[in-house]
DNA sequence: AAGTTGGTTGATAGA
DNA sequence: GTCTATCAACCAACT
């Protein structure tokens, strides 16, 4: 029997490495390949540089399915509202999509599949956003998420390789499939504008990083041929303010599964054969391993995303100050490193790993005291590459709240940038204003003296603003605020142990029966 | 079971 | 320029 089949793209907005499009392709005789544009997930407040790159790579993938005699639906709406009128209008009889681990995804595709169901609709979905089926990575740990970096490394070890990407749908896949075509469907279906979205494209940019899986692929190219720079590659050594991007900046194409995080993998993998090379965590390598160490987290840990019934995250009195959190977000701390980044960051939408410690750990722990929720909220705005798990535990991380514990290693908003970038050329090139400043007072510009002010046309206190801390004093004060938190924690977990135990495995894990044969050899 | 080890990316001073 | 000790002393996992 032949199906009638919706494949669900939501993120893997690729035609490669897509195994659960492949499988609509079985069996099939007609094909709908459907977008949902979801009021939860692509409301107006989400930035309007996410909106473009997403709407560039509906363009591209639409474009790639045309080439293959098909094409996008894009429908508007609640998913659980339109699945039902699209079964029905369509005779649908098989639904495939890629496996989604958000809590939010997956209530949402539990609530379709059961629909699907009572349609009559099969529902087949595929594990191709991360590298390994996260919850088998649970599993192996004894039912709970690893905590530590190493400890993810010691299971995947022992799980192999990720799988091998499969190839994109060729025309000869799609002989036997058709996608109705009809006059009506070209507007009814079409891609929407940044207009029609509400947005007004007048704030955008030049666009550095356009959305779409041939894009992803051509920069995936352009960076693989570099052996060298590949094999050598160690993250924390690759400047956050260099002024053209020191890393692959692939993250977006991989967030909206326009890269399949396995191709990357194997590419990697390819380039480092017969060769030396870097290993994880440092590694090209070792960065999908930690997408993948975050994601094992935000699956294995309820209220990922927040602080209060989070259990590894260390309970701290954060201020609530609307006025600092404001001036943050906006680039007016005072801190021309920091304004600087907050800049790159609204405006072309990706700021380097590093430039992400140095403004989250200023907004948090260092010096702000602000929740690293707040944060969390901004870089989801503004990021192109913002990932709900990454996201989470990132700002977990270096707000050390959790993962990273050594809450007395505070970034300097004025030394951390200057390692990189001794003549501030970075600022200078996201606060022009400031561009005219020796480079002896670039970072700190409220200590150059008036004359010298004057001469760079740029008065501290009037046309830049004054610090709004002052970072020596206050991330003094800090550290033992952060000090007394993890003393009430420990206090805390003594007086209640938290159970972090899970659910005890019925058979012994892969590791489990390796540490026992190597105790016995 | 207590003590040890290591932790992707701190800052600073001094050799 | 590179390296090391110091600052204070965290947690998770391992032994």
């Amino acid at each position: 029997m032949a199906h009638v089949c919706i494949h669900w793209f939501r993120k893997g907005l690729r035609l490669h490495d897509n195994a659960a499009l492949m499988a609509a392709l079985k069996d099939c005789k007609e094909l709908y390949p459907v977008f949902i544009l979801d009021p939860y997930l692509h409301h107006t407040q989400v930035g309007i540089n996410r909106q473009r790159f997403l709407i560039g790579a509906l363009k591209d993938l639409d474009c790639s399915l045309r080439k293959l005699n098909s094409r996008l639906f894009v429908l508007r709406g609640k998913p659980e509202d339109v699945f039902p009128k699209l079964f029905n209008m369509w005779n649908v009889t098989k639904l495939t999509y890629e496996y989604d681990t958000e809590p939010y995804s997956l209530r949402r595709d539990e609530k379709v599949a059961s629909l699907a169901k009572e349609h009559g609709v099969d529902v087949i979905y595929k594990i191709s956003h991360t590298l390994y089926n996260i919850e088998r990575i649970i599993e192996e740990n004894n039912g709970k998420p690893p905590l530590t970096y190493k400890r993810l490394q010691a299971i995947v070890q022992n799980l192999g390789p990720p799988k091998k990407p499969i190839p994109a749908p060729t025309l000869e896949n799609m002989r036997d499939v058709k996608t109705p075509h009809s006059e009506k469907y070209e507007d009814k279906y079409r891609i929407p504008t940044l207009e029609e979205l509400q947005l007004d494209s007048k704030f955008l940019g030049e666009e550095l990083f356009p959305g779409g899986e041939q894009e992803a692929l051509r920069r995936l190219d352009e960076h693989m041929k570099r052996t060298g720079w590949v094999c050598s590659f160690e993250k924390p050594q690759t400047s956050p303010n260099s002024l053209s991007p020191s890393t692959t900046v692939l993250s977006p194409y991989v967030t909206f599964g326009c890269l399949s995080a396995r191709t990357f993998w194997w590419r990697l993998t390819e380039v480092y054969r017969g060769r030396k090379h870097s290993d994880p965590p440092v590694s090209l390598h070792g960065q999908l391993l930690w997408r993948e160490f975050f994601y094992t987290c935000s699956v294995g840990i309820p209220n990922f995303n927040k602080m209060n019934q989070n259990p590894v995250c260390t309970q701290v009195d954060w201020d609530t100050n609307q006025r600092n959190l404001a001036a943050w977000r906006e680039a007016r701390t005072g801190f021309p490193f920091i304004d600087a980044i907050m800049t790159q960051l609204r405006q072309e939408g990706w700021i380097h790993h590093l430039a992400r410690h140095a403004v989250a750990c200023f907004l948090t722990r260092g010096d702000l005291w602000i929740s690293w929720e707040e944060g969390q909220k901004v870089f989801e705005d503004l990021l192109l590459d913002g990932d709900w798990a990454l996201n989470a535990g990132n700002w977990q991380w270096l707000s050390a709240s959790a993962f990273f514990h050594q809450f007395f290693r505070v970034y300097s908003p004025i030394a951390f940038g200057k390692k990189t970038d001794k003549n501030g050329d970075y600022i200078k090139k996201y606060l022009p204003l400031l561009k005219k400043f020796p480079p002896q007072y670039i970072y700190e510009p409220w200590k150059a003296p008036r004359s010298v002010q004057q001469a760079a046309g740029c008065i501290v206190g009037k046309d830049y603003p004054h610090p709004i801390v002052q970072h020596e004093q206050i991330s003094k004060k800090n550290i033992q605020r952060m000090k007394e938190a993890y003393a009430k924690r420990s206090s805390d977990n003594n007086e209640s142990p938290i159970k972090k135990q899970g659910v005890k495995r019925k058979t012994p894990s892969v590791i489990d029966m390796l540490q026992k044969k190597i105790r016995k050899e």
